[in-house]
DNA sequence: ATGTCTTTGTGAACGCGTGCACAAAGATTG
DNA sequence: CAATCTTTGTGCACGCGTTCACAAAGACAT
């Protein structure tokens, strides 16, 4: 088991605050839409309202890249659409390996949306041997044992982990020491990395987990004293309790 | 275009905090498998390694919910297992509907981590007639037509969203007038939904890009003074611009 | 019973992120 | 050139979340 940080400490990438960073893709976003209608210039409250954002929040993420907006007019569309390109690295090409091509690895390589903003799908990479060759998205499926060979004739540094559970933090120690240092997980595990990678994690069950939170609250609202369910037996602080639990099976795996 | 709320004010709901409840899912694997492994008790620091997070967090998150911890020994893994699924409202079924059984809504639809906590595919739809009747996942997929009948028949509260971007908030607008609350977005768009109704996103290309930021981030910190790259001309500030701008196309889509 | 040892639960301090509100800047008009 | 109007950029205050550090609580040994 790979020993490491799990947690980077938020350094505060070149005086750019993380919360903005993460809202920088949803400005270019509609910044390009508005480039494709070819509107010369927005407002910061145009642009808010485009992103789903506060204006002032906007501005004020803005003004961590410099100034680059006029006062009066608003901002150069064409002009903020290069600056936040620039400032995210997608000027630059790059290439991705998606490791684990089952449902969810198949759908990520054939997804539009990936190819579009400079990410390249460089290499698939499977353990099945019999996957091996089968051409995915266009791209023919590489076998686990090449991943070290990979990854460095690729140059490769963003690794995206859709294997199943089990296997995640053995992929993701094989990824790091080939060189991979930007990791995208989608599968339910927590990895431990290394110093200077970045893990970022995609959880659908999580996810779910905390709209049924918000759901059965928004149910139980409406019940003035809801019934709070008969709490099972506690455990009796001393008796370490019964080999084969009698509490109450509520999610088997 | 619906109008409506795009962001939630961060509702302390019943007095746990947003930052505790996005957690509790992370705590709950952790437990679970700690519970197959037929461990009795554990501590905060033990549990809070395994969920990859600080010990005095994880005890302040539990504190939220009540004092289920017995001092000098630990957490009963099975009595905490309980009282957070209640508390997340795992203990009862949740109907999920998928809107858009392309490749990454079926490769949903097929996913294990769906089905394994409480909640249940109970519908699959689409707007492509070719698609209606054919089985993904063992479940027939039906027709857009029909989906306000399908939400009521099958008391769906939570909607997956995985459409073309173009097509989201025309679905959303529907789930919710069938009487969807919650929604999980995959498409990459700024939903706009009433008061009361919860989105949850889930943007491959926004986690890329912030993973290219900080990999270029590191990218540049062996070159001491960088070369910033000569900024393309800046619009004048008056003379708008011509309409076939000149500026370097950075991103096509 | 008394003492020791472990671990929880939490008070308090700190830092980050958000949003208000306004002065400064520039465009635009007469 | 002066006046007015629009919109940016930011100082400031507030609230949430995180972390430290420790007192209280209970288990366990003697």
């Amino acid at each position: 088991m790979a020993t490491g940080r799990t947690h980077r400490p938020a350094t505060r990438s070149r005086g750019i605050p993380e919360a903005t960073v993460a809202r920088l893709p949803l400005y270019l976003r509609a910044l390009t839409a508005l480039s494709e209608r070819s509107v010369p210039t927005v407002s910061s409250e145009e642009l808010a309202t485009a992103a789903g954002v506060n204006s002032a929040k906007l501005r004020k993420d803005f003004s961590y890249l410099g100034s680059y907006g006029t006062r009066g007019v608003g901002y150069d569309v064409e002009y903020l659409v290069y600056q936040i390109s620039r400032e995210l690295g997608l000027t630059q090409d790059w290439p991705v390996a998606i490791v684990g091509i089952g449902n969810l690895g198949a759908a990520l390589a054939n997804y539009g949306g990936f190819a579009s903003r400079g990410f390249r799908v460089a290499a698939l990479i499977d353990a099945d041997p019999a996957m091996a060759g089968t051409p995915v998205a266009g791209i023919a499926v590489q076998h686990t044992d090449d991943l070290d060979r990979i990854i460095s004739e690729n140059g490769v540094s963003i690794g995206v982990i859709t294997t199943p559970p089990g296997a995640a933090q053995q992929v993701c120690d094989r990824l790091v020491a080939a060189g991979v240092t930007s990791i995208l997980n989608f599968a339910p595990t927590v990895l431990s990395v290394p110093e200077g990678v970045d893990v970022r994690k995609v959880d659908l069950s999580i996810e779910l987990q905390i709209l049924a939170f918000h759901e059965q609250r928004k149910a139980g609202e409406d019940t003035t004293a809801e019934d709070e369910g008969a709490p099972p037996m506690r455990a009796t602080p001393t008796g370490r309790k019964g080999p084969d639990g009698d509490m109450p099976a509520v999610m088997p795996a």
